[in-house]
DNA sequence: ATCTGGCCCTGAGTGC
DNA sequence: TGCACTCAGGGCCAGA
């Protein structure tokens, strides 16, 4: 589900409610999401105070006072909720999606403060885990995870080394998170557009400056993303309950048999399978 | 070493 | 209305 600017987007709704703050219950309503949760799970969060609220890549990771680290990955439909007293909100700038169905609520958490945390998760296709924050680099999560795309690696030339040699095609590479770490199936679709570059392009043979506009839209598609909330598609909403709005802008994604937005281009977007996974694009301008 | 395909899970949408 | 089938934002794993 939830791609960089979509995390990035919960992360900005739930560290008011936890950075800071001690957790006073935490329960779950299962064993499992699509791991088992470690050993004594409620237990080692209960009584830790949450230092501050990261993200790498597509994970959340809260720092806590213990010396371990709560870290969530949302998979493809994973939610956080606030409720409670002093509820997180934004005056006028969203409308709410329909509430999680309570039967996929698999874990809540009970702040200090008295606010409700609780994860959703129709899929279960996300995870939860504590790990000592000192091992978290070397940890198998992150050990091998690219650069993020928003830090200062990202340029062509970066792109050039990582492609080099490369047979696969460029949309495989970009959902490589050991290339780039926070890109899925949407952003991928919509920077290879806005950088006129064919997804079924080979990743090693794409020209370098073809690969410094890639740079630049990967950057630029996240950022307007962002701004607006990021993508809401089915499941996902902010920790506020907000839908993004950047599913109104897709140029491509989700678009087959539309016309190609790009002025002047008579094509017509088209959709087809890579590695299990759709791409949609222009064939007439990403070449 | 790289790469593809299957799989985890549930629900929504489509076509008959 | 019901049934069968396809598809969905991720990523791990086995096998080629």
């Amino acid at each position: 589900m939830p791609e960089l600017p979509e995390v990035e987007t919960v992360r900005l709704g739930l560290a008011p409610a936890l950075e800071g703050q001690r957790l006073a219950r935490v329960e779950l309503a299962r064993a499992d999401l699509r791991f088992p949760f470690p050993p004594h799970f409620a237990e080692r969060l209960t009584g830790a105070r949450v230092l501050s609220l990261t993200r790498r890549a597509k994970y959340l990771l809260a720092p806590l006072d213990t010396g371990e680290t709560w870290v969530a990955h949302l998979g493809m439909t994973g939610r956080f909720s606030v409720e409670g007293a002093g509820r997180i909100s934004r005056p006028g700038d969203f409308y709410y999606a329909a509430p999680p169905d309570p039967k996929h609520t698999h874990v809540r958490l009970w702040t200090e403060g008295g606010l409700a945390i609780s994860y959703n998760d129709v899929r279960r296709f996300g995870y939860m885990d504590v790990i000592p924050t000192a091992e978290l680099a070397a940890h198998p999560y992150f050990k091998d995870l690219g650069p993020e795309p928003l830090g200062t690696e990202l340029t062509g030339a970066y792109l050039a080394k990582a492609f080099a040699g490369r047979v696969s095609s460029v949309k495989a590479a970009l959902l490589d998170q050991r290339i780039l770490a926070g890109l899925g199936n949407i952003y991928v679709c919509e920077a290879l557009f806005r950088a006129r570059i064919s997804p079924l392009a080979a990743a090693g043979s794409v020209p370098a400056g073809k690969l410094a506009a890639l740079a630049r839209a990967i950057r630029e598609v996240l950022e307007q993303s962002l701004a607006v909330g990021g993508s809401s598609l089915r499941d996902y909403a902010g920790a506020d309950g907000a839908q993004g709005a950047f599913q109104n802008a897709f140029s491509v994604y989700d678009r087959a048999g539309a016309p190609c937005p790009r002025p002047r281009c008579v094509g017509v977007v088209a959709r087809r399978v890579q590695s299990g996974r759709s791409s949609f694009f222009c064939p007439k301008c990403q070449g």
